[in-house]
DNA sequence: TTGGAATGATAAAAAGATTTTCCTGTTCCG
DNA sequence: CGGAACAGGAAAATCTTTTTATCATTCCAA
């Protein structure tokens, strides 16, 4: 770099005084400095900057009145970029990267991201939708902040903070046997295929769950498509089990749909929000972590 | 200074290589600098730039993504100054500002500008027209680099660099009974009034002159305006001197003017480019200077 | 499973800039 | 003519930056 930042400043300090000692007052450093600044910027640059005379000043010279347009705009940008800098982590301004897990994002955001663009209207949120794994490989990779998720192949390295228990849901055709019951149980539904949700990581927790249970799913198909899985239940007498649970009640494609909670104790699933413990999380952040807290906490 | 130019620079490799030590490699510096100067920029900004692979490299977070944007832009608006700041003094290019005494600048800049106009079109020239005594004011003052001038009210911190000798002329109207001379003595023209120029300066040399050859002139009018003086002699009987030899014989209001040299033995006075000795010339002004040396060569 | 290679962080020493203090020379002004 | 104001220069002090050396972590291949 042939100058600094430091050095465009007293340059730019003397040209607006005209005066060295002026400027060195200005800037809270002493006289020489400014002249040593002065004179180096003079030599990098091959230019005569100012015309002195002696014991009253100095003037600028053309090439210095051009180079001080130039420093001003410069040091007005640098400006800038120290402002928003400053910003990224303080100001509740700029953007907000989330994560979320795909399935889940539909049924809960839209609401959320709708109060706090209301509430913080200088910040705009950038959504990263993906599935249980991606999620994490997302934060790590440093592509969102924080993410919306389940508590599911979580690492030592994530913190996550539950907002709320989701008990597992079946799905079933509303016209399937099973479907009048108030709850059901998988041994129940054992008899019937299974249609898995087939995403990375969810699918093999699903599985293991099930096996968990001393049973033997009959796999009809798997999907990672989400409405796939709805459709395909909707239309025959398979079973699929998950989490989210959509409050629309009707597949894609218009045939209506049962959700019934399972019987069996499971270890529940925790609904959170998961973050890299190693990374300070911003203010930004922080306010959509309060917001969350605030709309789970009243259900 | 929260930041320096540097600590971006070294933030941008280490942002685009993804590594701390290419980053390092690739601005020729040990490994530690770089990775000192993101830590302090993360400390003055309050934020996490990257999240760290430890022993895999290193990811942006999104706060470090917005920054990199404005710290490249910032950096390329660095680069701009710098090539300009390095053509200020270099470049055939940008503006060069000339002083010229105001009564020489309508005979002989217009043609000068169009050639150099011609030669180097990177290359707005700015007049400043001024009488003498204003030109070299404006030369110190750093309004111009160097100045088209007489060699009139020196001092020893002005260079001059003489480009011709200009005889004096006297003035006087068409039909003026000594205009059909071929030249003219002030010793002759003293028995009628004199027109003087008034300009700073050029008056009291004027006068100084005539008193120099042990005459007395009687002075009808004096004027600062170069058109003025034409015409008020152009309307009399009365003389005037002056070096600036204008091609026109006509004076603004349309009457005839005659110009014929001067009888007596004066110190020559010179028509040439003066300039601050302690400043450097721009390549720009040599420029022009080797122009106008060109010019009145031919001459 | 283990050892080597790669990588980022840290500490201490070295090198380099910047800053300050003190001083000089010039110019202006009463 | 003497004092005040000002820019510039020199040397010492102080701060920054850089480097060297080392450590800890992780990956990968044997």
């Amino acid at each position: 770099m042939p100058f600094t930042l430091k050095q465009l400043r007293y340059f730019v300090a003397t040209a607006e005084t005209g005066s060295v000692t002026l400027a060195a007052q200005r800037v809270n450093i002493s006289q020489p400095s400014v002249s040593a600044a002065i004179a180096e910027l003079e030599a990098r640059f091959g230019v005569d900057l100012f015309v002195r005379h002696h014991a009253q000043g100095l003037s600028l010279t053309p090439a210095g009145r051009e180079l001080l347009t130039d420093a001003k705009s410069l040091l007005d940008h640098a400006d800038d970029v120290r402002l928003g800098a400053m910003g990224l982590g303080q100001d509740l301004a700029g953007e907000l990267h989330i994560g979320c897990f795909q399935t889940v994002a539909p049924l809960i955001l839209p609401h959320l991201i709708g109060i706090f663009a209301r509430q913080h209207s200088e910040i705009s949120v950038k959504l990263h939708e993906n599935h249980v794994q991606g999620v994490l490989d997302g934060l790590r990779a440093g592509e969102f902040e924080f993410a919306l998720t389940y508590d599911l192949g979580l690492d030592d390295d994530i913190e996550f903070d539950t907002l709320t228990e989701v008990p597992l849901h079946c799905i079933l055709a509303k016209d399937h046997p099973l479907a009048r019951h108030k709850a059901v149980a998988i041994a129940e539904l054992i008899q019937y295929p299974l249609v898995l949700l087939a995403l990375p990581h969810s699918r093999d927790y699903f599985l293991s769950i099930i096996y968990g249970l001393g049973l033997q799913p009959r796999v009809a198909h798997e999907t990672p498509n989400f409405e796939m899985v709805r459709g395909l239940v909707a239309h025959s007498d398979a079973f699929s089990i998950m989490h989210s649970r959509p409050l629309s009640e009707w597949s894609l494609d218009g045939k209506r749909l049962a959700f019934l909670p399972i019987k069996e104790k499971l270890r529940p699933t925790r609904l959170g929000l998961a973050r890299l413990r190693k990374l300070r999380p911003t203010r930004r952040s922080l306010a959509f972590a309060a917001l969350c807290h605030l709309h789970f906490q009243g259900k």
